[in-house]
DNA sequence: GTGAAAGCGCTAACAC
DNA sequence: GTGTTAGCGCTTTCAC
């Protein structure tokens, strides 16, 4: 079926006979390994240009290392994996390991990361930085017993794989502080769907959620939580929105558990007329434009892959003990919260007693 | 330094043993090639699943194939690629096909592409799928004599290598035509640097560039052709666009030569005060959002993602013909520029005479 | 229906 | 300083 790849393509052979001398010999040139003479040197490097030589990595692999990175990704739609990615590769690239992108099926549910992730390990990469909340610990742990591993946005600590993340419960509770000292009492979440924030998961979304819920307790506001929930996507939380606006008394305030999602809330809300605020998380760059001017944490995303990649390698170079990484986020406000506030300030709206729920 | 990988892995060897059968038998069972007795397979199926047994990739490419499609993707920042993506993905999620992507470096200017084509190749990939207009047809005719390629964006044809590109000139006319026939006649146009519009390079930047500059000469306005130019990203266009519009008489509208660019400028134009139309290109996903509703050119990149995959599919199936696939673009018409037109009408502007560059 | 054996391109230990 | 050689894990004839 398929032929041979690269069929016709010079090998370290050709090169060796081209420039007479041995295989290894070329290998050392190549690899830039000690005891070469200059004058051999120079002909096997003239030999290579001449033949236009790549070594294959799939070879080098089976023997050593493939120079490869792998990064497990979970929906390219979300921009702030573009900030990751933008740290991790800015990382790499004094290196001479290449990245390697393999995406997570969208619509694998729990399952999600899996698969990527094999595809990964299969590959023979040297290492993977993944995004994969939902891949059990268990499996994870395996996964690394070969392959260094560093995780983005765990929250569980292993002897097995490194992890980098943020302190997602400081930075919704810095949002939620900032709604509660804005006056608001009837604030509604906006999340992604149960299986994303099982509780005790420790997933980013399920503290993000448990913070909601607990900063609403604490400021005597039990009766008035409300959770919306929907799939990835901006239309998607533009209909829950919606929904959630629609149905019985409105919100003052929406609290969406990333910025992809608050920005299909803002919108919701500007349609619907009513005066809500709106906050989300990971500071997107859309976030900062002028007629969004979303309030919002900053995780610096290009941090959290630098880092995750800096891991990888100081592995590669043999460290043994694991690293467990907390970058602390910053509350980032703009007029997605201030333009209710300033209303708000005006109205002088008389607080609700009246329980919210529905 | 780096120990070899997998280490403690099973491999193929192990589950024959396992099983009590040859490595060939096992090989075939994977395969699901001919003649395996039921009995055979049954037992060499319990002892991969009991061993834990993944086949390596790299030693699999070694010999046929990798089941590796890669991408080379610029710009990992430009949601138009998100959208090419997806449609990529899911045509190959149907097949066992693994998606690789490898990122551009972001600041190889004239460069970029050609190291991560070649990681990619070097990675043994059966095909490639590959945004890279500036890399040479040279080079990418050599790339393809051994590894199948499917440019995307491209207009040139070539017989080595397959393509699906919009219609950069339709799109581009269509903008115009549409600023043109609301009156404008100072309009400008924002684009990337020189060495993305080289004329005659052909270059999705290149032509639209060359329609703007046509459209403007027909409509006897070439005396006020301006053209703007920035790097890569939302900071640098709007900085740009400032630029354009506190020199000299600002213009009524901007045709940027894509949506992240047109961004930039639509918030240059509103922090100006003026009454400014702004288009675009791409149809990006948060260009439909309200507060931005921005005038642009449709690409369907989930169909172009999709096409090139599945000429890639049939290139390894064995087709020898090339394609090239041209797909119309559509323009959407949106309030970023319907706004002025409506105010435009209420004023009754009356036509600048006086040639408008500086 | 099954297994033995050759070889894909490369690296690294070892001999010269 | 240079070359010989033994594999890495897999696929694929070709005998049995």
């Amino acid at each position: 079926m398929a032929e041979s790849p690269r069929k016709g393509q010079a090998t370290i052979e050709d090169v060796a006979r081209a420039a007479g001398v041995s295989r290894a010999a070329v290998s050392k040139v190549l690899r830039g390994a000690y005891g070469v003479s200059p004058a051999m040197k120079d002909r096997v490097t003239a030999a290579i240009e001449e033949l236009n030589y790549r070594p294959r990595v799939a070879a080098r692999a089976m023997r050593g290392a493939s120079f490869t990175i792998g990064f497990e990704l979970p929906d390219f739609g979300n921009p702030f994996f573009t900030r990751v990615l933008a740290g991790a590769s800015a990382t790499l690239s004094d290196t001479n390991y290449q990245l390697i992108i393999a995406p997570a099926e969208p619509d694998a549910r729990e399952r999600q990361g899996y698969r990527a992730l094999e595809a990964l390990a299969d590959r023979q990469v040297d290492g993977v930085v993944a995004v994969s909340p939902l891949v059990s610990q268990d499996w994870l742990e395996r996964l690394s017993s070969h392959t260094p591993v560093v995780m983005l946005g765990r929250h569980d600590r292993s002897s097995h794989y490194d992890s980098v993340v943020g302190d997602d419960t400081a930075g919704a509770r810095a949002v939620m502080r900032h709604l509660l000292d804005l006056g608001h009492e009837r604030i509604a979440h906006l999340t992604r769907p149960e299986y994303v924030t099982t509780p005790g998961s420790g997933t980013p979304h399920a503290l993000r959620l448990e913070a909601y819920l607990q900063c609403m307790a604490e400021a005597g506001l039990g009766d008035n939580v409300r959770v919306a929930r929907c799939q990835e996507g901006e239309g998607f939380a533009y209909a829950a929105a919606a929904e959630l606006i629609a149905d019985g008394e409105p919100p003052t305030a929406i609290f969406a558990a990333h910025d992809e999602l608050a920005i299909g809330a803002l919108r919701a809300a500007a349609e619907s007329g009513h005066d809500i605020s709106v906050a989300g998380y990971d500071n997107v760059l859309i976030a900062a434009f002028p007629r969004i001017s979303l309030t919002t944490v900053d995780q610096s995303g290009e941090q959290m892959g630098a880092r995750a990649v800096e891991m990888l390698l100081s592995r590669l170079a043999g460290r043994q003990e694991s690293i467990h990484e907390v970058i602390t986020p910053e509350l980032v406000v703009r007029e997605s919260t201030h333009e209710a506030k300033a209303r708000r300030g005006r109205l002088r709206l008389a607080p609700t007693t009246v329980p919210w729920r529905r």
